[in-house]
DNA sequence: GGTAATAATGATAATAGTTACTGTTTAAGA
DNA sequence: TCTTAAACAGTAACTATTATCATTATTACC
């Protein structure tokens, strides 16, 4: 693992994702850490977040829509996304290895992961209907 | 569902999506449909696989790098992606409704369905380790 | 503490993938 | 055949992201 020379924004990036649970995209990680740091550019905070995604930090999100979302908290977990306002929510469950399992039954190569996003609609959405 | 006016080139690109198994970009099928039509151009292309999408007629698969596959297979399954090389191939295997289901006892919001990739090495990638 | 080496920065340009626009062509129904 | 509206090819524009580069900040060593 690379070693990284401290960095006061890194480290602004890195605290403005564990106090939030959002699951914020670069750009809004951006105008966060511009209220501490003015001058900050969207490519620093590009790369200090991929740069904490490779430590393991961070974990990067990637729905097949609109920008990638960030994810600060670590422990093995869901994600539940709401068709209609697009709003990312954690979902306290572990990873099945039991799925990993059945999917390397039908499968020629050796399966050691994989990638779930649930799909709905998030309780205030419900409401609106 | 919006009704659509016959164009060749769309049926040309269903056509391409039925026959191969490889789930080709955009791109790829740019490239196949010119050998047909030369003067085919990659706009057309995007906004028939779109159209065709909406149709339900094909499937657009989104992982988190580079550009969207299609997939003219229909039946409900499961993709498998070899770390390696890239290559995305279906697994026989029917989307779990039992994991909706878990989704669902811990989410405040209604879940209604789950997109899931599993990643790995395929078998010739295996080989050559 | 001072200083040299080098990694990180801000600003900006470049890129990849995709969508939008525009004038022309084509399909479909009267 | 004629009319209308959708689809087309070609191209410009857009979004999200990465790369480049001169300047600044951090670290290690004296």
């Amino acid at each position: 693992m690379k070693i990284l020379k401290y960095s006061r924004q890194r480290e602004s990036i890195k605290a403005c994702l564990m106090t939030r649970r959002d699951h914020p995209t670069a750009d809004h990680v951006y105008l966060a850490i511009r209220e501490e740091y003015p001058n900050i550019s969207l490519g620093t905070v590009y790369r200090n977040l991929n740069l904490l995604v490779e430590q393991g930090e961070v974990r990067k999100l990637s729905f097949g829509y609109g920008p990638d979302r960030f994810d600060g908290e670590l422990s093995p977990h869901y994600h539940f996304v709401c068709r209609a306002c697009g709003a990312i929510t954690d979902l306290p469950l572990e990873p099945s290895a039991d799925l990993n399992q059945q999917a390397q039954r039908c499968c020629s190569g050796r399966v050691d992961s994989h990638l779930t996003y649930f799909y709905g609609l998030c309780q205030d959405c419900l409401k609106n209907v």
